[in-house]
DNA sequence: GATGAATGAGGGTTCATTCAT
DNA sequence: TATGAATGAACCCTCATTCAT
C-alpha cells in the first residue's frame, strides 16, 4: 500500500510521533507541541491533519494495532498447522520490537482513556475481536468447542498480562521468560498429544 | 486501627475522594478542585494535607492497595491447606467491591503514570512482591520448587490480564467468569491429586 | 534599527509594559495580566514570547538600561572636553524623563530582586562596569591616576543616593537639585582650575 | 529599656525573624510561614501579635531603624567635637554588624514597597529627618549656613549610594573602602583646618 | 496565648484551539 | 500547505487571613 498523497505521509509522520511522544510523556505529557517538534513540523500543523488532539491519538493508537495486525498476519501466514498458526499469534505478540517497556507505556496511556474516550473503546474492540477470532480459527481444530472460548479469553488475558508487568516493572521480565509463559500454559491446556 | 487525630480522618477522606474521582475522571481529569468538592472540603485544604498533586494520588494508590491487601489477609487467616490459600489470594482479588470496571479504570490511570512517578512505581513493586510472596508460600506446598515461581508469575499476570480485560470492556467479562477461568488454570495446572 | 518582525515589536510592548506597570505596583503587584492588559494584549501572549514573569522583567530592566545608556551615548558624542564628558554622562542620568519618581521606584523593584535573581544581577553588574568606564575615560584627563577609581565610584554612588532619594520621598528633591548636587561635588573635588 | 512582658517578647522575636528572613527572601518571598518558622513559632502565632503582614514589616522596618539610631546615639555620646560627631554619623551608618549584603538586601525589599506602603514611607521620613538634623548640628559649626543643607544631603545620598553599590554587587566594595569615600569626601568639602 | 485547620483569592504557567497570513 | 501569533480556559499551587479549639 503506497502512500502516495503527501499529506498521507504527513498523517503517518505525526501518528507515529504521537506513538513516541507517548511513550515518554504519558497522555497529560504528549503535547501537541512535542508531537509536532517531535515529528520536525510545527504546532500549527498538527491540528491540521487532525481536528483535534483525542482524534490524534486514536489514529495513533489505530496504527500502532496496525502495526501488530500486521506481524500477526505475516506470522499466521507462514504458519501450517492450527498449533503453529496458535505459535504465531501469541510469538507476533512478543516479537521484539513491541515487546518494550516504552512501548507498553504508550499502550498503558491509550488504555486509560479509553473509559473516556468511545473512539479509543471502539479500537480496542476491534483488537479484542481479531484476537479472539484468530485464536478461535486455531483452538477450534484443537480443543473441543466448549472450551475454545475459554482458554482464548485466557490466552488473551495472559498476553496483557504479561505486557501489564512489563511496562510496571521494567526489569526482570524478559522477552523469553514471557514466550516461556506461553508455552508453559499451552503445554498443560492443551491435549498432550498435541505438543 | 482508630484513627483519632482529625487530621488522619481527613487525610482518608481526601485519599478516597482522590481515588472515587479518578474512577471518572481519569489522571488528568481529577482536578484537585473535583476531588475537593468529592471529600465536601475546599481547594486549598487538599493541599494543606498533601504537599502537591502526585502526593495526594501517591496515598490514594496505597489505599487502595492496603484495601486489596486486608481482603487478602483476612481470607488468608481461614484458610487451612495451601490450595484453600491459593484459592484465598485469587478470590480477594476478585472480591466484587473490587473487581469493578470503575476500580479498575482508577488503577489503570494509576498504572500509566507509573513510568513517570517513582513513588507509583515503588507501591507497584511493593504490590507484586506480597503477590509473589503469598502465591509462593501456598505453591511451594503443592509444586515443585523449579515450578513455582512461574505458576505464580502466570496467576498474577492471568489476574492482571483478567482485570484489564474489565477495564477495556466493561461489558461481557463478569466475576463469575474471571473466577472461572482462574479455575481453569488451576485444574490444569495444578497436580491432577490436588483439585 | 528598525524592529521589522512583529514578533519584535510585539515583544518591546511588552518590556515597556512591564517597566510601566512595575513603576506603579512594584514586583509583586505587578501581574502579567496587568502587564498584558497594560499592552493591550491578553495574558497568554506574554508567556509566548517570554518564558516566564522573571524573563520578562530581565529584560524591562535591559530595555530600561539601554534607554539610559542612550541618552548617555549621545550627550557623550556631542560633548568635546574631558570634562564636558564628565557632565554629559551625569546630566544624562538626571534627564528629565529618567529622573522621575515612578521611573525611580520601577528600578527599586528590579534592584531589590538582584539578590534572588543572578541575571539581573549580571545586568546590573554590565550597568556599572559601564559607567565606571565612562568616567574613568574622562577623569582619567584630569585627575591623577591614582584618584580616578576613587571619585568614579564617589559620583556613582552619588548619583544612586540622590536617586534613591528621589525614591523614598518623591516631594523635595528636585532635578536642579539633583545636579546642583553632583556639580558642588564635582567643584570641590576635581582641581580648581578645571571648572 | 526592659521588655517585662512576655508579648513584648514576642514581639520583638517576630520583628526580627521578619528582618531576617527578609534578608534572604525578599518582600514576596518572605512568607509569614517562613517567618513564624524562623521565630521558632506557628504559623497563626504572627497575626496575633500584628495585624497583618504589612503592619509585620513596618515594626521590622521600625526595629531596624531603631538599631542604627542607637548606634549613631552611642557613638554621638563619645563625640566631643563638631568633626568627631560628624565621624560619629558616618562610622555608624557603617558598623560591621549593619554595612552587610544580606542587610542590605532587607533594606532594599522594605525600600521598594515604600512607594505603595504610606506606614514605611512615614518610617523612611523620620530616618531621613533624623539624619539630617544630626548632620546639621555637626555641619553647623564647621561650614557657613548656607553650605549646611548641601552637605547633609551629600553626605546623605554618598551613604546610601555606597550602601546600594554593597546590596548590587556585594564583592567588591568593603567596609574600609566605604569609609575611605566618605573621609575623601569630607576631605575636600570641608574646610582644609577642619580635618 | 497558641495551634493548625480551613478558606478563597489570585498568580504563574500550560495548552488545546483558532485564525490571519 | 504551513506557520506561529493570539486567545482563553483551566490547573496547580501559594498565601494571607480567619476561626474553632
Amino acid at each position: 500500500m503506497r502512500l502516495t498523497k503527501i499529506s498521507e505521509i504527513r498523517r503517518r509522520e505525526l501518528r507515529r510521533a504521537a506513538f513516541e511522544v507517548l511513550q515518554k510523556e504519558g497522555m497529560a505529557g504528549a503535547t501537541l507541541e512535542k508531537v509536532a517538534t517531535h515529528a520536525g513540523a510545527s504546532k500549527g500543523i498538527v491540528l491540521h491533519y487532525f481536528a483535534n488532539k483525542q482524534e490524534l491519538f486514536e489514529h495513533a493508537m489505530r496504527e500502532a494495532n496496525a502495526s501488530l495486525k500486521e506481524a500477526v498476519v505475516e506470522r499466521l501466514n507462514r504458519a501450517r498447522t492450527p498449533l503453529e498458526r496458535l505459535e504465531a499469534i501469541i510469538e507476533a505478540n512478543f516479537e521484539e520490537r513491541f515487546f518494550q517497556p516504552s512501548v507498553c507505556h504508550a499502550w498503558l496511556s491509550l488504555c486509560a482513556e479509553v473509559p473516556r474516550e468511545p473512539q479509543l473503546a471502539r479500537i480496542q474492540t476491534i483488537i479484542h475481536a481479531r484476537m479472539r477470532s484468530n485464536l478461535l480459527s486455531a483452538l477450534t481444530h484443537i480443543l473441543p468447542a466448549s472450551e475454545c472460548e475459554d482458554v482464548a479469553l485466557a490466552i488473551t488475558s495472559l498476553i496483557d498480562g504479561l505486557w501489564l508487568r512489563l511496562g510496571l516493572q521494567s526489569e526482570g521480565l524478559t522477552r523469553d521468560m514471557a514466550l516461556a509463559q506461553m508455552r508453559d500454559y499451552l503445554v498443560h491446556r492443551l491435549p498432550k498429544t498435541q505438543t
